[in-house]
RNA sequence: GAAUUCGUAGCUCAGCUGGUAGAGCAAUACACUUUUAAUGUAUGGGUCAUGGGUUCGAAUCCCAUCGAAUUCACCA
């Protein structure tokens, strides 16, 4: 990093030690007690009942106003902004003004944490204020933050450039209340559906995040090397394969939230590592995993947002049950007009090229269908939407139709024109799984890269039976993306994954 | 990985077809005891992402590199 210092960062340096000629510690160590919110002034303050009398609060310093002997001020704590109002002669008793002159007014800076003590009242215009009683520095800012105005609801100057938004998370959270408040329904989200499970009697469990085989879906993986062992390790792609051994092993439901990590594109909808909830539950079949879903999903939007319906881009999505059920042959018929459910391969493939989907030689009958849904269906469908029944080929870890020749049993849900989960009646018959594994190495040779792999240990664990078992992956990231109106992963991801400043950094100080 | 657009002061942005950088906020100084995008006056602050090229002259044109956004491809 370059140790250039622009002009505010030199003339904070020099204040710092000011403040240290003025016997005041920049970065004191004592705990200051607090005892309220500026949420809490915000809401309880009665100026008729004259409560919250002796208040202290801490915060960081978002603005000053000072007019001579008085002056306003915002600070801003961790539930929102209050503002403050100082008289020279009440922090200053005696003759040394010292404290107000030269700490308050030119000391200290917008960023500073400062701690008060006061009482509340209300200025002549109105607002909800303290009086300040004590003012003391906690901790000195050394960079400027971004200057967000606002007035009557209007936003001027917003820090809103991505990349500095992304790299400087804490600047984003400090000066742009709506982005914690996104992170904040992303948190409430994934209690709400550990809730949800937990009061079930499921039991939340951790599986390894570094595998000596990846599994469990089709991907690429992150590899890395174990010094001790010697041996090569995945950080995984899928929890899958380790929660059905939980339900071989005899629990009757088992979940995680789980993070993956998958080697492939970035996009506004993929982050190298993104978080996946898993649920797998015994004696049940996919269609009772359709009413689970749909009820926790519903349940989750009504925790957040108080209400099914809710706005997302330029749609209205309403979560309120029950969502309509297609298989994906019936999908494609309604929103084609194309009956493809009798179609073989080379039927497929004329069906294909007269809807004008994108196809190659190398597709096979279940990807095949798979574009055509991909292509005139998934983009229309806003509404949470199940999609049942989909092709052998695509699905190595689903159980076979009931009753469908060529199909499994599984579903996904797709939303706002995403898909937010996919689940199985999971496969428990250990030939054919062992079968579906084969097939998968045969496309792996013929340079699939994300087939899967044969896992002899998971094959083993089936052998000594699993029960009949539902099972359901479900993308937070995506999710928490339409929950709460955003646009992109990187902004429900605190930290998404990005270029490195690093190298830029270097060749810079490479220079000077 | 490909295409397109973009990178100018701490932040948000201007800078026309090349003539040597500007505004608002923030900062500094002064004034002001209930203001609120506080106000008034004055001042300082920029290797115009980086490196090269064309040119008498480049923030502006060309090439390369770094970084970002969007779209596409792969996927969740």
């Amino acid at each position: 990093m370059s140790t250039h210092l622009s002009e505010q960062e030199i003339q904070r340096r020099e204040k710092l030690k000011e403040l240290a000629r003025l016997g005041v510690e920049a970065y004191p160590a004592p705990t200051f007690e607090v005892n309220t919110t500026s949420k809490q002034i915000a809401e309880e303050f009665d100026a008729e009942k004259k409560n919250l009398q002796d208040i202290s609060i801490a915060g960081r310093l978002m603005s000053q106003r000072i007019m001579g002997k008085a002056s306003f001020g915002v600070m801003q704590d961790s539930l929102g902004k209050v503002q403050f109002y100082v008289s020279r002669d009440e922090i200053c008793p005696g003759e040394d003004k010292s404290l107000y002159n030269d700490v308050f007014k030119k000391l200290l800076d917008i960023g500073d944490y400062i701690g008060i003590k006061g009482y509340v009242f209300k200025t002549q215009t109105g607002e909800t204020t303290i009086h300040v009683r004590e003012i003391k520095l906690l901790s000195k800012a050394l960079k400027p933050l971004p200057i967000v105005k606002e007035k009557d609801g209007e936003i001027y100057d917003a820090f809103t450039d991505p990349e500095q938004r992304y790299r400087q998370r804490y600047v984003d959270l400090i000066v742009n209340p709506q982005v914690r408040e996104t992170f904040v329904m992303r948190s409430k989200l994934i209690s709400t559906m550990r809730n949800f499970m937990t009061e079930r009697g499921y039991l939340e469990v951790e599986t390894p995040v570094l595998q000596p085989m990846y599994g469990g879906a089709a991907a690429r993986p992150f590899k890395t090397h174990h010094n001790t062992l010697d041996m090569p390790l995945y950080l995984r792609i899928a929890n899958e394969l380790y929660l059905k051994r939980l339900i071989v092993g005899g629990f009757d439901g088992v979940f995680e939230f789980a993070k993956d990590f998958r080697n492939e594109g970035m996009s506004r909808f993929h982050n190298p590592e993104f978080t996946m909830m898993e649920l797998y539950v015994a004696f049940k079949d996919c269609y009772w995993m359709m009413d689970l879903f749909e009820e926790m999903v519903e349940a989750v939007v009504i925790a957040l947002h108080g209400k099914t319906e809710i706005t997302v881009g330029e749609n209205q999505i309403n979560f309120a049950r029950p969502w309509k059920r297609y298989t994906m042959f019936e999908a494609i018929k309604e929103y084609t007009g194309t009956d493809i459910s009798a179609l073989d391969e080379d039927g497929l493939r004329a069906a294909a090229k007269q809807l004008r989907v994108a196809i190659d030689d190398t597709m096979g009958k279940g990807k095949l269908v798979d574009e055509i849904f991909g292509t005139h269906v998934e983009p229309k469908l806003i509404q949470p939407t199940f999609i049942t029944d989909y092709p052998v080929e695509m699905s190595p870890l689903a159980k076979k139709h009931r009753s469908e020749a060529g199909l499994v049993e599984r579903f996904e849900v797709i939303c706002n024109a995403k898909e937010i989960c996919n689940a199985f009646s999971e496969l428990n018959d250990p030939i054919d799984q062992r079968e579906r594994f084969e097939e998968q190495l045969v496309l792996g040779k013929r340079g699939d890269t994300e087939a899967m792999q044969l896992d002899e240990d998971f094959l083993r664990a089936l052998e000594y039976g699993m029960p009949p078992t539902a099972g359901i992956g479900i993308g937070i990231d995506r999710l928490t993306m339409i929950i709460t109106n955003q646009p992109s992963i990187q902004e429900v991801i605190f930290f998404p994954q990005m270029r490195s400043e690093v190298a830029q950094l270097r060749s810079e100080e490479a220079k000077s």
